[in-house]
DNA sequence: GACCGGGGTCGAATCGTTTCGATCGAATCG
DNA sequence: CGATTCGATCGAAACGATTCGACCCCGGTC
């Protein structure tokens, strides 16, 4: 009745005769002792069994991004049967601090720059970091989607049916989500990797269109947006809009159809991601459709690699041009 | 430079020279140090600054449920800024053990008795446990919600109105997620406490009324239920529909609207949960708005209450009709 | 001048495991 | 029959922090 063969007991590694197994058990019950302390056990393995997964908005807020939801899906394929939970750190809330986190890896949600010095604390730890669509960061494993390019591709799209009068709907560009006008000034001043490729792809192909920043990723917020931009007459009106979000995109449908804007006739709208959003709009939003649920396993993989002492890939994921219904030569 | 000046300096808890700090500090920079190891702090103060979130369903399911994130909501709200992170245990999956799992309290959501064994564990280690609309777990605080109370107060409405030939379309059962009639047997296996509770409220008002179980709590499953319900003649459809989530209830409206069933007039249509389903349908629906926020900020609350030596005061939470635009008197 | 108090620092014990050797008896082999 | 090996068990040393008490030194007080 030894610790150490207690030890061997519970974590059924060593040989261990059965009349000693009974004892040790027999005592367990007696005490009243429920198996390791996973503390201890953690402290002297040197892994915890938790991978952390941090996010820019608060949690609800986190999970009502069905983006973020295919990405789970994702992540939860990949770490399988791996025996890992996952540690929600949402950098929004006054929470529970990333660099003092109790995990054995992090996956980074899109996160900006100010997180750099929590990522070198977990780097000195010697905790792997996985970067989902954040600006580059040090010693991270970067797992990236061709957000300019892709973009890019859905304005051609547009520019070839003939638009010229553009307008931009942001994803937020700060923590703050303020909306609003997109200046030159908040451009650099932002390090919303995501909202700012986007927005590039798109003024690669119309330098001058306008951009207005969303508070979230919404439909509200699309409809918000999109009610500036439309409660025009016809001829100051945009002939399309960009949404960086379908959410958004299907905000601005609505706010369309509210002002009797029909689409695609009066008005074009892309959106960004693909998601089904089932009995939404009766249109088929013409987006780009992001491979969600590749982004996580690519991260899950990539932190698994990690684990197991071996460099992480870094990935760069391709997105597709679905052309759907919302899409039109304008008008006129 | 003594270890335990270390601690003084990082933990900003005793009194230490100005110099001394900086010698520490320097020290610190020169050794690349990070701050103290979460894992042994963890083990000497012991606790953990995780509370466990513990589901039935998987990760991305979990999370595809509104009433899930308004729960979030609460607990986020009530945490606050307590530096705690959240760690999410899914049961489906082959993740992390419960027993396990490095948790200073426990968020049970919903769960069946077959989790037993582990809350038995956990009580051995002292966590305290929470229960939320589960089945009574010894020693685990209870914050429940009047499911079979309300669903009868839905009952009544539909009976009140004439309605005498009623279906029902459950939440799963049981682990499966089985389709299907509902049997008395089913029912004698079942540990599924809110599906049970709801569906014995339908029935003290129509103790005949036939059930149905769905693959889950979404709209899909909704519309796929009710397709068997009401691919019949008028005379031998039910004239209403009691759905455990509003979920269900939208899918059964958009299955009715697919079969050209006029709701309210050919059809009434109860749900549950009080979510604002935005856009999914043109309806109002008849609903039991159920205080989801305020069931996460009871259990939170509860959980620290736990944690800081006190007894978690067991809730029992009330649902209010709300009639909107499904339920009508039956036709003819 | 002796005593006291308190700020600042450090040693050492402790948290509960895991794991590396050491030990010991029994069985196997030459 | 002695040497070797192997299975089973145990002691003790980590893992890296926190914390209690001891210690030292300095200034103030009677």
């Amino acid at each position: 009745m030894s610790v150490s063969t207690a030890s061997l007991v519970f974590s059924g590694r060593g040989p261990v005769a059965d009349a000693t197994r009974d004892r040790v058990l027999a005592a367990a019950a007696e005490l009243d002792y429920a198996g390791p302390d996973p503390t201890a056990r953690s402290l002297r393995r040197g892994s915890t069994g938790v991978i952390g997964v941090v996010t820019e908005d608060s949690l609800a807020d986190t999970f009502r991004d069905p983006m973020n939801l295919a990405l789970l899906d994702g992540i939860g394929e990949e770490l399988g049967d791996e025996r890992l939970g996952l540690l929600v750190i949402p950098r929004a809330s006054d929470g529970i601090d990333l660099a003092a986190a109790p995990v054995d890896a992090a996956i980074l949600l899109g996160c900006s720059t100010d997180i750099a010095p929590s990522v070198a604390a977990l780097r000195r730890r010697r905790v792997p970091v996985i970067a989902i669509e954040a600006v580059p960061i040090e010693d991270a494993v970067a797992v990236d989607l061709d957000n300019r390019e892709a973009t890019r591709r859905g304005a051609e799209l547009l520019h070839g049916l003939g638009h010229r009068r553009v307008a931009i709907i942001t994803l937020p560009m700060d923590a703050a989500r303020s909306r609003g006008e997109v200046t030159a000034e908040r451009i650099a001043e932002s390090a919303a990797s995501t909202t700012l490729q986007r927005l590039a792809g798109a003024r690669d192909v119309f330098p001058d269109a306008p951009a207005h920043s969303a508070g979230g990723s919404t439909i509200d917020e699309g409809a918000r947006a999109a009610h500036g931009l439309l409660d025009a007459p016809a001829g100051d009106r945009p002939t399309a809009i960009i949404a960086q979000s379908d959410l958004l995109a299907v905000g601005v449908l609505r706010e369309a159809e509210r002002l009797g804007i029909v689409v695609p006739r009066d008005l074009s709208v892309l959106g960004f991601d693909g998601v089904r959003l089932e009995g939404a709009t009766s249109h088929v939003l013409t987006t780009l459709v992001q491979p969600a649920v590749e982004k996580g396993r690519a991260a899950a993989a990539a932190a698994l690699a990690e684990l197991a002492g071996r460099r992480g890939r870094p990935v760069l994921l391709h997105c597709e041009l679905r052309t759907g219904t919302t899409t039109a030569p304008p008008a006129g």
